[in-house]
DNA sequence: TTGAAAATGAGTGTAAACACCCATTGTTTT
DNA sequence: AAAACAATGGGTGTTTACACTCATTTTCAA
C-alpha cells in the first residue's frame, strides 16, 4: 500500500460547528487525505450523498434528524463500499456495540489524538476496520457481518421531515401557527397539520411537550 | 479600536485533542489572532500561566485535575487581566451561572458557530465581557465583582415563587393546567394565574417559550 | 404588628391550540 | 404504473390558553 500514491476522501458528520471546521482544516492538511463534505446532521448527509460518496465518513453519535447509528444502518445498506467510523463523546459498551452492530468499521473516542484518528482512518481505508483491543471478534464479527437491516421508510417514519423541523424550529422560537405561517409564506392550515405530524412523531402531547423533545433531540439550540 | 493593528494573545484548555489542535488552527488562521499555548487540564494551564500571560483563556468547563470553573477563580486572583471565556458543552443555569460567579468574561455554548467564537473574544478584548441578553449589566457586575451567589433566576426582574417554579416543572412535563390542577390539588383558576405571572415575570410569550425559559434556566432538566 | 407579597379562587371574554374529517399536487420508491 | 409520502390547503368543531378584572387568606419581613 503505497499511500503517496492514494487520497483518501472522507466526509464529516458532526453538529458542533467548531469542531467540525477545525477537523476539517486538520484533515485537508493531511497530504494523503481529503474533505469531500462536512455536515452537520443526518439530514444533510444523506443528502450529500447522493453526489459524494467519500471512501471514509466521521460521523458523531448525537447528529440531529437521523443519528450516527441509524445514519450507519442506512448507509451500510444503499452505500456499502463507503466506511463509517463512529466518533462519540461517550464510550460506554451500549454506544460502541450499537456502532458496530450498525455497521461502523471504527469506533473512536473524541478524547483521541489526531493522530490517532488518522491512524484509524487509514486502518479502516487498508484493512476495512479499526477496534482497539477493547473489541472482542465476536464485536468484530457482528459489525462485519450484514445482520440488521434498516428500511429509508423506517428510519424516515422516525425522523422529522425537512419542513416538520423548520415548523418545529419556529415553534421553539415561541411563534404561534399563524405567525409561523407568516415567516414561512404557507397557510395557517398547513402549519396545523406539520404540528400535528410532529404531535404524532414525537408522541408530544402539546406545545410544551414538543419543545422539550425538540431540545431533547438538538432540533433546537438552548444559547445561541 | 483598530483590530489591524491588535494582535490578540489567546491561551486554550480544552482536554479533547482533536477538538483543540482544530480550534488552534483555526484561531491562528485568524490574522489577528495568535493562540499562545494549548494545554489539555487545568495543572498545564497553571504551569503555562507562569511563563506566558495571554489576554484572552478559552477553558473548557470539564478539564481534568482543576475544572474550568476553579481554574477560573485561580485566574481571577493571581492574573486578574487576564480574560476567561468559558467554553461548554452543556448550557444549564448552573453552569452558566457558575462560570460568572467564578470571574468568567463571557460564556460560550460548545455548539455555537466559529464565527461566534470569534465575535465572543473580540467583544471580550474590547469591552471586557461578552453574555447574551439574559444576562444584564447588573448581574454581569454583581457576578463579577462583589463576587455573590445570585442565580440567573433571582436576577429576572422579579423571581419566581416557590409555588410558580411546580408549575413551571409540570407544564415542561406537559401537563394541561386542569392537570397540573389535579397534581397540585388546587383549582384550575390558581394554576392560570400562577402561569400568568410566569409569563410576566418571564417575558415568555406561550407555553413553547415559557419551556425554553424554563430549560434554559435550569428550571426543567433534559437529560432525565 | 402592619403591610407587602405569596397563594388561593373566580367571572367573562377572545384567540389559539388541537382533533377529527377531507382534498390536491409533486416527488420518489417499488 | 401504482403506491407512498411530503407539502400544500380547507371545513367544522371542542378544548385550552391567555387577557383582564376582581377577592380572600396566609405568611413573612420591616
Amino acid at each position: 500500500m503505497n499511500r503517496q500514491l492514494d487520497t483518501i476522501q472522507v466526509g464529516i458528520a458532526e453538529d458542533h460547528p467548531v469542531y467540525r471546521k477545525g477537523l476539517k482544516n486538520l484533515l485537508d492538511s493531511e497530504k494523503h487525505l481529503n474533505v469531500l463534505f462536512d455536515v452537520s446532521n443526518g439530514t444533510e448527509l444523506m443528502e450529500q450523498l447522493r453526489y459524494f460518496q467519500p471512501q471514509i465518513l466521521i460521523i458523531d453519535v448525537r447528529i440531529p434528524f437521523i443519528d450516527g447509528i441509524n445514519a450507519t444502518k442506512l448507509i451500510k445498506q444503499n452505500y456499502p463500499e463507503i466506511c463509517v467510523i463512529i466518533n462519540s463523546n461517550y464510550c460506554d459498551q451500549k454506544t460502541i456495540h450499537d456502532a458496530a452492530a450498525s455497521g461502523a468499521r471504527a469506533f473512536l473516542s473524541k478524547k483521541s489524538e489526531f493522530t490517532v484518528l488518522v491512524d484509524t482512518i487509514e486502518n479502516v481505508y487498508d484493512i476495512g476496520y479499526s477496534f482497539d483491543s477493547d473489541f472482542t471478534p465476536e464485536l468484530i464479527t457482528i459489525c462485519c457481518k450484514e445482520n440488521k437491516s434498516i428500511t429509508l421508510a423506517e428510519a424516515h417514519a422516525k425522523s422529522l421531515s425537512l419542513r416538520e423541523v423548520d415548523v418545529l424550529k419556529l415553534i421553539c422560537d415561541g411563534l404561534s401557527s399563524s405567525q409561523i405561517a407568516d415567516v414561512l409564506c404557507i397557510s395557517h392550515r398547513t402549519v396545523e397539520n406539520h404540528r400535528r405530524n410532529l404531535f404524532e412523531k414525537t408522541k408530544a402531547k402539546n406545545m410544551a411537550d414538543l419543545t422539550v423533545f425538540a431540545i431533547k433531540m438538538g432540533f433546537y439550540s438552548i444559547q445561541g
